[in-house]
DNA sequence: TCTGGGGTCCTAGGACCC
DNA sequence: TCTGGGGTCCTAGGACCC
């Protein structure tokens, strides 16, 4: 530390060795967490449920514990379903066979999560938060691939072990952790052992460790895709990265492309810091599908003013407004108006939803929501490390009407990402010292695992 | 898996402008 | 002058992710 960066140009992209990337995604987050303030709940089958409370059958499973999937639970599964696959302990005639359910609490998991997420951007330069319990790390300037002088494990290997074992010790709960030279491969790789993993894949290995995976495996290639390439006879990854670019191309477009590069093994994204978000949203379903107006208006009522608020909290002005109607069986409908120039006027939002909600009047709905997008900050900057990226927003605050009709534009800027550059201090592996305190406010999407067997372990 | 909630990115057609 | 082509914005929907 204390020191200079190289002098001379540098800078440039010019890195030509294989950068060390870490994946780490928190096992079972939800039930780690309710495990960490409830341990009797350790090694017994735990439900976490969204939009349940506590004693009710409705909602859907956020996370179940291993022990839970053993009866059948699934993230994603309504709760119902799950009910009669475990039983609630408190009712449940043979308590042997039964499990325990407890309500999402993100504010509580969020607190963990700040804990981890202070332990990853000690151990690394740029932190990519994906979601409450993920992260991509870069760490090529604190580690390497060399191997250690007695074997055959890399340095990078021992670097990942460490922050894996922090996490473990200074907060209770477990991280699967997948090393790489590239931000796909390395989650592929933290996926591959699930609880408690950690996967190393050496630059010379990523093609051989992908190739013999499911399709489904590449990030980015959900159910729709899987089915289409299985059709054309691409089941495995290396069936993917052996076929022809062009007529994957030709079938998928852009991404496509982009998969087919995955499935070789080759990743150019680098690790930035999330940024700021583009929308938000809030929707909510109703027990049973209604047609009845006044409760579809009551709900996306405060689900605008929900919306409104949040988008308030955060700084954030919107140009554009929308609505969700979910129609049975499942029919997804989305309505939106841009207005001339960006607001923060949270009756706007209210009257514009219940203008675009009156064409769905008669129609029965399972679900609405509410959304503003094309977001423009005006905080020029509130703490948080990265403060490149906004010299924008100039402030137009006007509290006008403006019902989309005409021209007057202000003109605003957008997202313009820009690089990371390396912020250079101290390249010691491990002079703590805490960097930074920056916890940007914020957050980003919660939630967990949906299908099979995405993220979540037995705590242990 | 008859379906929870919060996001992102891509596509495609039409409007409009130059 | 006419036509055509390119660029950008808006909206709706789809796929995917956690």
């Amino acid at each position: 530390m204390a020191g200079e960066t190289l002098p001379g140009v540098d800078d440039g992209r010019a890195r030509e060795d294989p950068r060390v990337v870490l994946h780490v995604d928190m096992d079972c987050f939800y039930a780690a967490c309710e495990r960490l303030r409830e341990p009797e709940l350790r090694g017994e089958p735990l439900v976490v449920g969204m939009g349940y409370e506590s004693g009710e059958t409705f909602g859907a499973v956020a996370t179940a514990s291993y022990e839970a999937r053993e009866y059948g639970v699934e993230s994603a599964q309504p709760i119902s379903q799950a009910l009669d696959r475990l039983p609630r302990v408190e009712a449940a005639s043979n308590p042997a066979e039964a499990g325990y359910y407890r309500p999402v609490d993100i504010d509580y998991y969020e607190s963990v999560a700040a804990e981890v997420k202070e332990i990853l951007h000690d151990c690394a330069d740029v932190v990519r938060e994906v979601s409450v319990d993920e992260a991509y790390l870069d760490v090529t300037d604190r580690t390497s691939w060399q191997t250690t002088p007695d074997g055959d494990r890399t340095l990078a290997e021992g670097f990942a072990r460490h922050v894996k074992q922090r996490i473990g010790r200074e907060v209770g709960v477990t991280a699967s952790v997948g090393v790489a030279p590239n931000m796909s491969a390395a989650k592929v790789a933290s996926d591959h052992d699930k609880p408690d993993g950690l996967v190393v894949v050496e630059p010379g290995d990523v093609r051989s460790f992908l190739d013999p995976l499911s399709v489904e495996e590449v990030h980015g290639v959900g159910p729709v895709t899987a089915r289409a390439l299985d059709e054309m006879g691409v089941e495995t990854a290396g069936d993917l990265a052996a076929a022809d670019p062009e007529e994957i191309a030709s079938t998928f477009g852009a991404r496509g492309r982009e998969l087919h590069s995955r499935a070789r093994g080759v990743d150019d994204r680098e690790v930035t810091p999330a940024g700021r978000p583009k929308s938000l949203s809030r929707e909510s379903a109703f027990a049973e599908a209604t047609a009845d107006d006044e409760k579809k208006r009551e709900v996306v009522s405060a689900l605008a003013a929900d919306v409104a608020e949040r988008a308030r909290n955060r700084g954030a002005m919107y140009r554009t407004i929308g609505i969700k109607v979910i129609v049975p069986p499942y029919d997804v409908n989305t309505r939106e108006r841009s207005l001339s120039g960006p607001v923060d006027e949270p009756a706007l939002v209210e009257d514009v939803a219940f203008d675009l909600l009156s064409e769905f009047e008669d129609d029965a709905a399972r679900k609405v929501g509410v959304r503003v997008s094309n977001l423009s900050f005006t905080d020029a900057d509130q703490s948080s490390l990265d403060g490149w990226e906004s010299a924008a927003a100039e402030s137009a605050s006007d509290g006008e009407r403006s019902t989309g009709t005409e021209k007057d534009r202000t003109e605003f800027d957008d997202s313009a990402e820009s690089p990371p550059t390396l912020t250079d201090f101290d390249a010691e592996a491990d002079g703590d010292a805490n960097a930074d305190g920056g916890e940007d406010a914020d957050g980003a999407a919660e939630a967990d695992s949906r299908d099979g067997q995405a993220s979540l372990g037995r705590f242990e």
